[in-house]
DNA sequence: CGACTGCTTGATGTTGCTCAACGTGCGTGG
DNA sequence: CCACGCACGTTGAGCAACATCAAGCAGTCG
């Protein structure tokens, strides 16, 4: 593997930044940057985790099998590393990475990058910091999910995908009914339904995946208020 | 603040015996030792964070105000770091942490714990590995929190107990039933109708706290299934 | 054109929350 | 000391929210 270009990447992860040049040039020899298409697996459950993922540009969705039906855990745009936990926390992934939209990723051998820890401590409070900002998100989620009843999660996607995701109140969904439901924790049609109901009552407008939030103060309180 | 015992404390996390003996004394220098009874609050929600928490002895739960009623988060055993998502991931407590055992927290500098992460490398490595472990349980809980239904919930928090807090099937539930309730993200009233159901299948022996496991492989399938 | 996938809509059943009542133990203040 | 409020626990009845089941529709691909 090799991916000499890592020197003179202007996507570098905050961590990153804080390598001198020798070490990037080590962290290039240690990498191999890969192109994938939605829907395509870029990790995969149960795996062993043999390095680190960093997404340079793209959209990628973390998902898991659970008991029942499928369940997406969070999106993540880039840039971002994926399940810095599993690999730290355990040597097989606990969670699948999918691509949503084109998306790039470097993969980064996990030897060369637990030296960079051991090394650089301004490397290793970086991704610490990362971990914990990550965490916090997380966490915030499961407030969500466990309280709110199906409207209220919904909203919360959907004002999700406009401020975190694109930065605008007209978009389009880059996921299924199906997927926005695992996102949420309900069914498919619950989803659908509340879809229609929001069209109705002229809180959105809907086009098949294109979605305008027309009321946003209105889509905000029925997402804070559960 | 002061706690010059750190060199010959024996409860020394993963992290902390990285350290030589010269960090040690500056660790002594800027630590501080502190009991808790059952009910006291060790970490303030939207507190600023000053400080690291580490838990030497005891049980704490994580908990959080949610918008509608309290959630309980984790329950965490001693000995372990508390909280370092908020504290590296913003600069407020996002939780709160009450002791819900006699118990014994050190708090460390900040700052000071910062720097041992910069200047060394394997502290700052035993520190990310505690935080993938941690949010690898906490993902495990929002799964089952997101899909399985009541009696799962309740069989799942009673085998963590057994398991993770006792290591024994006979045990004293050390929350009430409210309590309870928040961690599974339940009702009491719940809770309690379900602790009767399984008393009466004979699943549980049930006087007031006091729980024994009976059926054990049955209160697991329960647990798995949702 | 038929098979298939993604989406929508309606009818039905179940789960679990809410509300309400009642018992108990504990601490507080008259 | 007793009355009272208060947190905790249990139980029952009714209801709202959702999942499930079932059917139908539009678009797409072989």
């Amino acid at each position: 593997m090799s991916n000499p270009v890592c020197k003179f990447c202007n996507i570098k992860s905050q961590a990153a930044l804080k390598l001198n040049g020798c070490e990037l040039d080590v962290l290039g020899n240690n990498s191999s940057q890969v192109q994938f298409g939605p829907g395509e697996i870029i990790i995969k459950q149960e795996a062993p985790t043999s390095s680190v993922a960093y997404v340079k540009s793209g959209l990628v969705k973390i998902h898991i099998k659970g008991p029942i039906r499928g369940k997406i855990l969070n999106i993540v745009k880039a840039p971002a590393y994926l399940c810095l936990h599993s690999t730290f926390g355990d040597n097989v992934n606990h969670f699948s990475a999918t691509a949503i939209e084109k998306t790039t990723v470097c993969f980064i051998d996990s030897i060369t990058f637990r030296n960079f820890i051991h090394e650089n401590g301004d490397f290793a409070y970086q991704i610490i910091q990362d971990m914990g900002k990550g965490e916090l998100r997380n966490f915030h989620n499961l407030i969500n999910n466990a309280q709110k009843q199906n409207m209220g999660r919904v909203a919360e996607a959907l004002l999700f995908f406009a401020k975190e995701i694109y930065g605008s109140n007209s978009f389009t969904l880059p996921v299924s009914r199906q997927e926005l439901a695992d996102l949420t924790g309900i069914t498919r049609e619950s989803a659908s339904r509340i879809f229609t109901n929001f069209n109705n009552e002229k809180i959105l407008k809907i086009e098949g995946r294109k979605i305008s939030i027309l009321k946003e103060s209105l889509l905000t309180q029925i997402s804070v208020n559960g």
